[in-house]
DNA sequence: CGCTCTATTGAACCGCATCAACGAACGTGG
DNA sequence: CCACGTTCGTTGATGCGGTTCAATAGAGCG
């Protein structure tokens, strides 16, 4: 989940009498440099896509969540880091669909569109990365969690952020205490609310998309 | 192109008596909101893919060099403007080549692995738009050019530099005169020589791979 | 030769990082 | 159940890297 554009949810691609695979928050599912057995689609919880050089920095590559499929190989190989933020169910996708057509061409079309899904998501990551000041992205990323994964059933509606600071900080290329100072802002300006720490009521959305795209201050 | 790891040259797709599509030097190839018909695979020549936002601020998505393949659509659009740095001579793709592996699978394989490839190279270019400081980023791309493009039949290697500083700063989420300023400094601790504004001959390979990984200043 | 556009260099400013301190939340053990 | 320690989040003070603004130099072209 790459935090700049509206992603429809995507559907469970397979029904599945199939088996889940569970994951318990803070366990890795794969690593950097593993062989790519399987992809996965998320069918509940959050995962982190992370890479890291050498000296220790590091950088959220992305999100997972539910509908999202991840893991795709490039030479065969992961190319970066998967934990679970919090408890985690996913389908595995044996990698021989996405090699083979003749295997599930269904599927195979599936895991191809939403390949073609990433590059263009990535693509908006990368304004936000380079183009955008640090308000803007601690709006963006608010914004795009709301269309995405929030509650709008509530009043005002509601996201969750099972990432911690730091986490949102290496996904936004900041610090955390930038984020920090970002959220407080909008809280300052009654944009929103902290329930916690973990949990954020959207009180003017508008105002937020606004902030997002570098209108207003 | 991502200006972050090497990509091995990759062979033409398709031995053609097809005919070539020619592009002019600063001539569109197609915009952002256009239906995708074609996918194109880079014969010489390179262009440039970018993206804008409404107030007037650019990125430069990749830099696509011979044996590149550009145009993923994502839902059936592309998501970038795609333009001519030189004279282009461009192979073209049916989008059915993408879309159903049936018409040719030898095809639809080879493109599904060329969109794998670009999402790991765009995981790459993550890290350096979010973490690397100007004077790695600068390095890291002279780097990438040299192993991709660079001419190291000569002595010293030669690269050369189609695009403006301005690109280059786009590309990297910098301003034109960061960008002058972290050449001009690579090329006073005689790492590189300029020769005229768009050739760079690459002195010290090693070190500027120390620079573009943050080793010494 | 002069015009225009790009590249370079310099000076000042500012946004974000860095460093530091404090507070809040949570888990653990007494 | 409370005391304590540990981790995470928040806020403040300061510094610096990179932007911004401005001027000059150079390259391409009619």
């Amino acid at each position: 989940m790459y935090v700049t554009i509206q992603n429809e949810a995507r559907q469970p691609l397979t029904r599945s009498h199939k088996p889940f695979a569970k994951l318990k928050a803070d366990s890795y599912l794969y690593f950097e440099g593993d062989e790519v057995s399987h992809l996965y689609q998320i069918e509940s919880g959050v995962v982190r896509l992370t890479r890291v050089l050498e000296d220790g920095r590091r950088q959220v590559i992305a999100f997972g969540y539910p509908g999202d499929i991840i893991g795709f190989p490039a030479n065969g190989l992961h190319h970066t880091d998967c934990d679970a933020l919090t408890e985690s169910r996913l389908i595995p996708i044996a990698r021989r669909a996405l090699d083979d057509s003749r295997v599930d061409p269904e599927l195979h079309a599936a895991l191809m569109e939403a390949a073609l899904q990433e590059i263009s998501a990535m693509q908006d990551h990368f304004m936000m990365l380079g183009r955008k000041s640090a308000a803007e992205k601690v709006a963006s990323f608010l914004k795009v969690l709301l269309e995405r994964i929030g509650d709008a059933g509530k009043t005002p509606p509601v996201v969750d952020l099972p990432m911690s600071r730091s986490d949102i900080a290496d996904f936004l290329g900041l610090t955390t205490e930038t984020v920090c100072r970002c959220v407080t802002a909008l809280r300052k300006a009654g944009i929103i609310r902290l329930v916690g720490v973990n949990r954020v009521e959207i009180l003017d959305p508008t105002a937020l998309a606004q902030r997002a795209d570098g209108q207003l201050n």
